[in-house]
DNA sequence: CTCTATGCAAAAACTTTGCAGGGAT
DNA sequence: ATCCCTGCAAAGTTTTTGCATAGAG
């Protein structure tokens, strides 16, 4: 898979597709340092370039970068603004946007546990 | 406004809610720095008031927060990934998700300036 | 007068960059 | 052998915090 974007194979790179293809929901660095065994400078700069390829995507939560894989099916990302959680959504909300190409989306709010305590 | 949500009234509060007030896209302290006649603590310390209080709602894109008015009519924010551009989408996507409350919803992509050039 | 808000400066949190050495082809 | 990748450490960016003073009620 990596060579098939026309990027050189390395540890650090199967490490970090793996991790992120196996992962339920988006990780950032902070998620994962303790199982990486590369370094931070390596992490982010093969996450950008994974970016860059089209094989993840990313948004931001909490001052901090979350990546995953792109799908076939794009589902939304819900952030819990109570509790801080992040999900995969079901729902594939794809919508043509004229004109526009949808890479990601992310729904903030309160998740169905944290509104019921409100 | 600022009364009504029981915070006291100052200053900075009110220049801070009419910058937003009249933004025509999110603004992040970054893009109004200039024009604040308050400091950076002050922004930030109000925002998260102000956001806490309902009155504005935040999202980040480019590592920045970005902060708007909460309106009646929800609606997407798009962030060009290319130009890093946000733009208010028209389109009201307000999808009821089952238990979530939404409080905003983010589209990242390609806006279609920048995906007619590609 | 009291209690909260503000400014300033310093700290914190996350990400990026420079550089020298190691690894892939 | 060459060129790209990596680790380390240092720097960069954005946001937060401590503390003394100023301002609101």
């Amino acid at each position: 898979m990596i060579k098939e974007k026309g990027l050189s194979y390395t540890q650090a790179r199967e490490e970090l597709i793996d991790l992120l293809l196996h992962a339920s929901t988006p990780l950032s660095y902070d998620n994962i340092k303790n199982s990486l065994s590369m370094d931070k400078a390596t992490f982010y700069r093969n996450t950008a370039l994974f970016e860059a390829a089209e094989i993840i995507s990313s948004f931001e939560s909490n001052d901090k970068k979350r990546y995953y894989f792109i799908e076939q099916n794009l589902h939304p990302h819900f952030i819990c603004t109570n509790c801080n959680s992040i999900e995969c959504l079901k729902e594939d909300i794809i919508y043509a946007l004229n004109g526009y190409k949808i890479e990601s989306i992310t729904i903030k709010g309160l998740c169905p546990r944290c509104q019921k305590n409100e």
